[in-house]
DNA sequence: ATTATAAATTGATATAAATCAATTGTTAGG
DNA sequence: CCTAACAATTGATTTATATCAATTTATAAT
């Protein structure tokens, strides 16, 4: 499933030949089954992640053995710890499969060259990354300002396009609510 | 107070005399008083602003006239409005002044110009996006997997340096609790 | 200094959401 | 296909936090 990647590639940004070869040269493709581990807490994570199929999560797991779910993303999107990343430390979070998935993951170090080497790329990386923050933040403005009702239906519509392939626990979980509100919460709003 | 954002810099990065002329010749130094905007919900924001001295604040205004705190930043700091810096759109949120304070701002062109010929300013500016994006992941994990308690003492230890400069009602609205609530739980963490 | 204005505190009460517990529904493996 | 494990629902109850209201304290303006 390379040509996943390489259709988002294309459809962002325009590759000579020989990038588009150095690309995929450092590009691993990776197979994971529901529930199988990308990363796991106390891991170090030492890659840029491209999902080409399926559905990932990025989560914590507390003291008491809670799960705190801090984002989803399926295929076209970039996953993993950029903590970890950057500092080289373990990581705090687990990445794991909500479905059978496949990734296109490329080291650190290549990454970087990549970045380097490709102008294109690097703008390209830049602008995800801005959107990414863009994201976070409307994220924390809905964590800090919304009703458990009104967080469950902005990210509804937010993630129209998956959100039914995300079981509902795990759902609760990134609202920072309990799969017992987030039920009564979908029964009220489809009664009215 | 250039030479704040001067020091900044040097401690950053390394500059030839020129490159330092470059940006010192784009940088627009701005004083702010207390409570006056450095942007208006509606507007766009077009720059990218540094702190030289002060204490500011990113809010939105909801319909029922609540305010809900964004960030905090403090001299040494970035402010901004990345989604409409970004997108050209008109902002929901509102930056102003806690303190009379004073920014170095730098408008988009300008700043995109520096990334363009001065590299070691554009890896630094990356560097400092990354960073921001790890600090709202960990504060979305705050928001979705702590009591008010751990919030407001997570809150306490990681802006220790100027938590005392900030009004409790805000840090409370930046918590996402009232700020009864937040006078209860100082109380209550004082006892202990 | 003195007053006006806003911020913080405190108490009483209401409410949203969590917790505990039982039941039903769904999915996956043997 | 059948059962075990898990996910979702529903009800009863508790708890944390919000809301409303009054008072005290702090800050700012004249």
């Amino acid at each position: 499933m390379y040509e996943v990647f390489q259709n988002y590639l294309n459809n962002k940004i325009s590759l000579t030949d020989e990038e588009a070869d150095l690309i995929k040269s450092v590009t691993i493709i990776k197979k994971l089954r529901k529930k199988q581990y990308l990363l796991q807490q106390g891991d170090v994570w030492g890659y840029n992640a491209f999902i080409t199929q399926g559905c990932l999560r990025t989560y914590s797991v507390d003291e008491k053995g809670m799960e705190h779910v801090l984002s989803f993303a399926v295929e076209n999107w970039w996953i993993g710890d950029r903590e970890s990343l950057l500092s080289g430390e373990p990581s705090r979070f687990n990445i794991d499969a909500i479905e059978d998935s496949e990734v296109a993951i490329i080291r650190k170090v290549d990454f970087d060259r990549l970045c380097r080497e490709i102008p294109a790329f690097n703008d390209m990386v830049n602008l995800i990354l801005q959107k990414s923050f863009v994201a976070s933040q409307n994220r924390i403005h809905s964590a800090i300002s919304f009703t458990a009702e009104e967080k469950y239906l902005n990210f509804i519509q937010k993630y129209a396009g998956f959100a039914l392939r995300i079981p509902q626990n795990m759902i609760a979980s990134y609202l920072g609510i309990t799969p017992e509100t987030l039920s009564r919460i979908r029964n009220q709003s489809a009664k009215k």
